[in-house]
RNA sequence: GCCGGCGUAGUUCAAUGGCAGAACGGGGGACUCAUAAGCCUCAAAAAAUGGUCCGAUUCCAUUCGUCGGCACCA
């Protein structure tokens, strides 16, 4: 019997090169995914790229380029993360222009019209001369456009599509109740629920005239307008697994659990549930809601001009290094803060001196000692790791096996087989294989931190080899 | 402004109504299988005020600080 797991991450808007935040997600994700594929299931993890909507179509016209091609040069970028970022084979990248997730979202859309949820109705935009841009509240100062406070906002009225948001409040606070881990941690969950209590739920506008911004999805039976970008990207979560024409596929992976940042709350727990309640589809398994990654205390944005680019990392470090600190290092749920000078504490402390140098003090042993490798039984990884996995505590798991390095490294100061194996070959030997084979199980563990070094280790043991070069080289 | 969380060693975190734990970083030591690594050891902390209690870091209140949420940003 086929046991399957679906793991999703949300997917970027295609507008900026991928920055650290989100390979945090991807990379915790992915460790999810390949823990699940050691436990025996088969597994789907998903990514894509978001390409429709208004800053996609605005840059792309800035850049004198047709929008599809625009975002095929960042859906590329995306893409390249899969090698970039080592992760696992059981990947699939989704592009919201892609014909079958196009269809897939009008499938959605006729859906919900059917189900009375999606009507028509007047919408007054605000439209700022100075800035030629239509203009949210949050976006206000007093009512005005903060850069153009001297003029005032035209209100333009047009129609648009809207969902029946207000009619899922109850659904949706009774799924919370059934599931009281749905959102992960509880204090998001808390958040959703309050909205939902004290400030009650608005139906949303999930269209665009076509004759603005024609870079969408269109709207089934009515030519005059597209779908609003995110309305179609939700829909991603299970275009990508065949949704509608693939039902098996559909019902074996859904529903899935989601990765997502903090300001997607509201998005993935409440809006995209109550579109699959619309539509008649289970709900997702889990949302799991993690921090953001400050640098020096201060957002990572743009114009502030310190965003991290991930693959300085690698470049500097490699994969696998980055990949640890981002699992490890990072806290989950609340923000992070990242600099370089953390990145090398890090990878010095466990690591270098950690890790790498207690492959290369047992393998020395071995090598030296054993005439050919031990025999690898059945390993058997504690099931508390895996405990901690399904808890979505990624830190803790990482740290159950950093935990076992420093009890071998005890172990070898107090029983000092290295001495022992000049005085009683046999019982020398007997420690060694076992620290050998104790290796060999934390090698196991790591396939999801750091899957290189993982095959490295595995490979050094089954040889019977100490490392020709350190496996983590000391920076200082 | 409203609602909620948090404020513990230099840093990142933990536990607890009864002498506050860890990791990293810093000082010292003995060893040598190992990447000047590892091991042992030392120094190092409860924002402030008040209250409840035999006893509070833990519970309550206030102040200060900080973070998050308060919907069309994708």
């Amino acid at each position: 019997m086929k046991k399957f797991f679906y793991i999703t991450t949300t997917i970027p808007y295609v507008n900026a090169d991928p920055h650290i935040g989100f390979a945090m997600e991807i990379i915790q994700a992915d460790f999810v995914a390949r823990t699940k594929k050691l436990q025996g299931y088969e597994v789907v993890l998903n990514t894509g790229t978001d390409e429709h909507g208004q800053k996609v179509y605005k840059k792309a016209l800035e850049a004198g380029q047709d929008p599809q091609k625009y975002a095929d040069a960042y859906a590329e970028k995306f893409r390249n993360l899969k090698l970039l970022l080592h992760l696992t084979d059981d990947l699939r990248f989704i592009r919201t222009t892609d014909e079958h997730h196009k269809k897939a979202a009008q499938e959605f859309w006729s859906k919900c019209f059917e189900a009375g949820d999606i009507y028509l109705k007047e919408y007054k935009v605000r439209y700022c001369v100075g800035c030629e841009l239509e203009k949210t509240d949050s976006e206000l100062v007093e009512g005005r456009c903060p850069i153009h406070s001297d003029r005032e906002l035209e209100i333009i009225e047009e129609k648009n599509y809207f969902f029946r948001f207000s009619k899922y409040g109850p659904k949706l606070l009774d799924l919370y109740e059934k599931n009281p881990n749905f959102v992960v941690p509880e204090f998001r969950l808390n958040e959703i629920k309050f909205l939902i209590k004290e400030k009650g739920l608005e139906d949303f506008s999930i269209s665009r005239l076509k004759s603005k911004m024609p870079w969408g999805v269109q709207v089934p039976n009515d030519p005059d307008h597209v779908m609003y970008v995110w309305f179609d990207a939700l829909i991603n979560y299970i275009s990508t697994i065949g949704w509608p024409d693939n039902s098996d596929s559909f019902l074996a992976w859904w529903p899935g659990v989601q990765f997502a940042g903090k300001d997607q709350v509201r998005q993935q727990a409440a809006m995209w549930q109550a579109m699959l309640m619309s539509v008649g589809l289970p709900p997702s398994k889990k949302i799991i809601i993690h921090g953001f990654i400050n640098i020096a205390g201060q957002k990572m944005s743009k114009s502030v001009g310190n965003v991290v680019n991930p693959l300085h990392i690698v470049d500097e470090y490699g994969i696998d290094p980055l990949r640890y600190y981002l699992i490890r290092e990072t806290n989950q749920f609340e923000d992070s803060d990242f600099s370089m000078d953390r990145v090398k504490i890090a990878y010095n402390a466990n690591l270098a001196n950690g890790l790498g140098n207690l492959v290369s003090r047992i393998m020395k042993m071995a090598q030296d000692n054993l005439e050919v490798a031990p025999h690898i039984p059945d390993i058997s990884i504690p099931q508390k790791f895996f405990d901690y996995v399904d808890t979505y505590e990624i830190n803790k798991a990482a740290d159950f096996v950093w935990a076992e390095i420093g009890e071998m490294d005890q172990y070898i100061q107090t029983n000092q087989p290295f001495k022992v194996i000049k005085t009683d070959k046999a019982l020398g030997q007997k420690m060694i294989t076992d620290l050998v084979l104790r290796l060999y199980s934390v090698a196991d563990m790591l396939n999801p931190i750091l899957p290189q070094t993982s095959d490295t280790i595995k490979a050094l043991i089954k040889t019977n080899k100490s490392p020709e070069a350190p496996l983590f080289l000391r920076k200082d």
